[in-house]
DNA sequence: TTGTAAGCGTTATCAA
DNA sequence: TTGATAACGCTTACAA
């Protein structure tokens, strides 16, 4: 079965290729009968266009490329719906890659992008991905949106979420309720997300006259029995810690563990709040108060935000940063 | 900025464009003094291949397509990364679409694909997809392989897991717990995939001299939340119940919930079994017991058999049935 | 070992 | 309102 192209189209219907091109992409004026004609050809021989022929001729893509580091991660998977979600209102097709935090395998993805004229991209960068990475793709000047790990280089789009103002919230929620002696947990060292989410908890502390304890400030890694490991050292060290800001759900649910383990009651004698609003936040006991991210909105915003940059909007690089919202459930007490 | 092209390579290093090019692909011979030439030239003029172009000379690509229903489901964020990283092995690139269930939007993903020359796809495809869809594939005859979502098609390949097979492990569990009041939550009515595990439920039930009662079985849809609100009205209108299999992981996340508000404890009062492991399984406490289907290795074996077709492989369609695994862990009690 | 040139299927320019 | 035709950038006979 040979391919059906323009010309066999045109054959049948007895007019030129231009004519049936123009036809397909509403170009130009051509009279009623011959369209007709045309569209019945089109059908007649099934026709199928061949975008990869177009899209040489046109030096232009549909195709946008999709960076994450672990799509397994059920927040990615939000987002990413909501990026495949705003492409797909555009007819453009998305390329997905997950790099697994490796700084090669996204220097590939990017390569193959790029071979395969892909029109833009967004990314969320492997941790310690170096700046020759972004100027790299800045030289070849394709529309970028980085999203969710905030990014230094002011020459991207960018599109996340408050954490600065987010543990603000959850600091000043342990605040009203009366705690002083509060402690951090979580998060990586070299993590400017972590950066952030320290700032909005140190400030917000000082806000109220209270200075931020180094001690109490503790790195771990991104997994439950990490954060059981961590929190136990430092709550038998200082027993005075009445409350904790986590810096990740799951890290929290180790802390949980950890108070059961101490003999202290989560939300009476410990008060404790989490960041992400991960499922099973609502489903522990006591059900955690955390600090939810609208990871969907992140996905479509980005996309939208590509789109426009596709379509030649040539603003200053934009910052969009998405509120975050506190969800209050058990975890800090009841009253 | 002009793109350069094959041709400012071959000008830039004194020879044709044919020479760069089969320098580019290590075909023909070239002597080492030419390579040599070629590559310092293409480095010099900062050269990027262009895919398109090579691609509708070659009449070829090198991008598959990959179709879910819902990429938010933990579940398929495993089976995506098991693909993609067999993809990448082998240096293709990952369209990604997700229908939400809605057939359009599969036919339109279908169809955008096939204009954009991909050359394979790995669909799971909506629900009630009627099979004038998989006709249509089949006379594009361009290599599809079905995944997880039995399919009664026998022409096309098809990865999943043996779900018959799954669920009767789990109930043999049960039952071996000492368990007679077992009940099955969960999947919507038209599931193929419900209809497989119902009977693994049911079989063991029957091998074991007891009757399943039909009103123990009950639908719901794949979220956490109608976990709940199903769960809650069984529960309270059947309290002899004292073990229940899910149909998936996230629903038995709403059963737990819904067993706490009760103010039973799930694994004494209630045992519980989920399907699929996803993370939060080994997360939640008590951790549910599941039955683990490998989701990322569906996404690999997929990927691997996929690959094979598109390298002409035209042996009888295949179906691989992975052997899921009984995790257990301590939502059925501890002994 | 290297060069020439025809094509892959579409689009756009220009002429009819 | 339509048709001829030259690109788009790469590959591959075939010739040299």
């Amino acid at each position: 079965m040979m391919t059906v192209t323009l010309v066999q189209v045109a054959e049948r219907a007895g007019v030129s290729t231009a004519t049936v091109s123009m036809v397909l992409r509403n170009r130009g004026r051509i009279s009623q009968a011959t369209r007709e004609r045309v569209l019945r050809a089109l059908d007649e021989t099934g026709y199928v266009y061949n975008q990869t022929a177009a899209n040489l001729r046109n030096r232009s893509s549909n195709q946008v490329g999709l960076l994450l580091h672990d799509i397994t991660n059920p927040f990615y998977g939000e987002m990413t719906a909501g990026l495949s979600h705003e492409m797909e209102r555009h007819d453009m097709l998305l390329f997905l890659a997950n790099s697994e935090e490796s700084e090669e395998r996204q220097q590939k993805f990017v390569e193959s992008l790029l071979r395969n004229n892909a029109c833009g991209m967004v990314l969320c960068a492997a941790r310690q991905t170096p700046q020759a990475f972004f100027d790299g793709l800045k030289r070849r000047h394709i529309p970028a949106v980085m999203v969710v790990r905030p990014l230094i280089d002011p020459d991207f789009d960018f599109v996340g979420t408050d954490n600065f103002f987010g543990t603000q919230m959850a600091t000043s929620h342990l605040l009203k309720l009366g705690h002083r002696n509060i402690a951090f947990i979580g998060g990586s060292q070299n993590s400017g997300t972590r950066s952030q989410r320290i700032g909005g908890f140190t400030s917000c502390l000082l806000e109220h006259g209270l200075s931020p304890n180094p001690q109490w400030i503790v790195t771990s890694q991104a997994s439950q029995s990490d954060g059981v490991r961590v929190s136990e050292t430092l709550l038998t060290s200082f027993p005075q810690i009445t409350a904790v800001v986590c810096y990740q759900d799951i890290v929290a649910l180790g802390v949980m563990q950890t108070l059961r383990k101490l003999g202290r009651e989560v939300g009476r004698d410990c008060a404790l709040v989490g960041f992400d609003d991960i499922n099973e936040a609502a489903l522990v006991q006591p059900a955690l108060t955390t600090v939810s991210v609208a990871a969907k909105e992140i996905g479509r915003k980005a996309g939208e935000l590509l789109y426009s940059r596709i379509q030649g909007n040539d603003e200053p690089p934009k910052r969009i940063i998405l509120p975050p919202a506190l969800i209050i459930r058990e975890s800090c007490g009841f009253r």
